[in-house]
DNA sequence: GGTGAGCGA
């Protein structure tokens, strides 16, 4: 075991004068390891502040305006309800919002619709983000919210 | 739409 042989030499003459710096320098990266560890959870905080305005995905391709306005209103005052679709196509994106009258009912909308089945898809239901401000009407330039 | 996470004119 030549091999052998050698490593002890080498911490035979190392025990002489503590750690060789080599070694030194390796307890010191190996201490300073960036453990990132896995924990860092990733954090996905209610998407936003209860509001009227209700965010629904998961929808079926085939649902439509009407039919989330009829599904939501058993739950409180709708006022508006919109399944978004591709302004050229015309087929539905699978999301839309729905708003009520109060906060309240708006909750209640939540928390009764959320996880629940709308033409065979379970649909999500959240508080939806503040829309960017729709300009007056002029050019509906795409505009970079986020 | 055969598209399947998302935040709308």
């Amino acid at each position: 075991m030549a091999m052998r042989a050698a490593a002890r030499a080498a911490l035979s003459a190392n025990s002489q004068i503590g750690m060789g710096s080599g070694m030194k320098a390796l307890y010191s990266t190996f201490s300073r390891f960036p453990f990132k560890l896995p924990e860092s959870k990733i954090e996905k905080p209610p998407p936003a502040d209860p509001s009227t305005n209700l965010f629904v995905s998961g929808l079926n391709k085939r649902t439509t305006s009407e039919g989330l306005h009829k599904e939501f209103a058993k739950f409180g005052e709708v006022v508006e309800a919109k399944v978004v679709t591709d302004r050229v196509s015309g087929f539905s994106k699978g999301f839309g919002f729905v708003k009520y009258a109060t906060i309240e009912e708006a909750t209640s909308g939540l928390k009764a619709m959320d996880g629940e089945f709308l033409e065979g898809w379970v649909i999500f239901v959240e508080y939806a983000r503040p829309r960017s401000p729709l300009p007056p009407l002029n050019n509906a330039a795409p505009q970079r919210q986020w």
